[in-house]
DNA sequence: GTTTAATTTAAACGTTTGTTTAATTTTGCC
DNA sequence: GGCAAAATTAAACAAACGTTTAAATTAAAC
């Protein structure tokens, strides 16, 4: 791993923890244990920090999903299989993906927010068209596809963003965080696949 | 209103824009329209300000929960209720819903942070009251009911928090926000109703 | 071994931060 | 009207911010 690198995964640690601007260049020029003018020197700026820290990211994002699609299988298999690779692909990048609806979370318009924005809605297509899918095949039943992904990506953001709230809902104790628990996840995996099942199933 | 209240409204604005580190608090004079010393006049300092304003809030937060439980209905009817009353609480105060939960997505625990998880946990606990008398009594299916509570937080989060990214997956224009839609909160209730039943009738 | 470029450093840059001061104005009360 | 309390102001505070500089060190190339 290369110092550049280095510093990025540092920075995902202390922006998921303190936020974007409550991490300052030195605290993360601290923990990376660099110089603060090495910010400066590898990205520019802060600013453009993150940006590299989005693109560093994004890139595995949807081929994960898309992979699914060109399976043989039945609708349902499909949905079940998508939840299994998102349930794991978000837990196991948990700080990115807080840092990521943290920053989308914020009204102001900006470029980033524009970009984050486009990158997540080619996914949120993907999954768009497995459900329409399923139901013009008439292995779902009709329901609003919009605001089932809603409902499937708000209940894992809930998840993974207010962890500390959601731990307590569920009742297990985060010692570290319960995204490692296999029996946790797998609760959520089960829960998720009746949810989609009595959802769409007729 | 007086003053105080004016800065705390202001303050709420511009937390949900911004943040609450992204907020200065000459900004937050600025739009207030008062001295930047007022702030510490008023509040003492920033931090303590925000704790205002959490207070400020949340004492509205769990009356109307309980309304729903005195009410002789089914628990099915009192479930509909609970989204209309839910759905319409949170869009009504969407900015402070989301400086909230802004807040508790930060990692660092502190006082501030359980002060909020112990409020919310109390109307999270109204909420599974509901639904486990409904499956004792026999009229709802077994279900995880911690995770549904989750996933019905989540969903209404998910559509305040990330609204820009919620508005393109709906295909709703965002002209100011979708909150003050009518026809977009309802079609939000119906099919929040209609999930409910799904998951919860046998 | 010398030279050139890349890397790393300590120090300082000018701003902006949250907060405080001390003086001034406004308000309410007798 | 006079007086004490409350409210408001402009100015300044030290500290922290993101960024830059220019010198020192390391690495690579010939």
């Amino acid at each position: 791993m290369t110092k550049k690198d280095h510093i990025l995964e540092c920075a995902e640690e202390l922006f998921a923890e303190n936020g974007y601007d409550g991490t300052s260049v030195r605290a993360l020029a601290q923990k990376a244990g660099v110089n603060i003018a090495m910010i400066s020197y590898y990205f520019g700026s802060k600013e453009e920090l993150f940006a590299n820290l989005v693109e560093y990211r994004v890139s595995v994002l949807r081929e994960r999903i898309q992979g699914i699609q060109k399976v043989d299988a039945s609708s349902m298999e499909k949905m079940e299989r998508l939840i299994d690779v998102y349930v794991d692909r978000i837990f196991s990048q948990f700080r990115f993906h807080r840092i990521l609806h943290r920053q989308i979370s914020l009204q102001r318009r900006s470029e980033l927010n524009e970009l984050i924005i486009q990158v997540l809605m080619k996914n949120v297509d993907e999954v768009r068209k497995l459900i329409n899918e399923g139901i013009e095949s008439g292995e779902f039943r009709k329901i609003d596809a919009d605001l089932l992904i809603v409902t499937l990506t708000g209940t894992v953001s809930q998840l993974t963003l207010s962890s500390a709230l959601s731990s307590r809902i569920m009742g297990v104790e985060t010692e570290g965080c319960y995204f490692k628990d296999d029996q946790v996840t797998d609760r959520i995996k089960v829960y998720m696949k009746d949810l989609v099942s009595q959802l769409l199933l007729k």
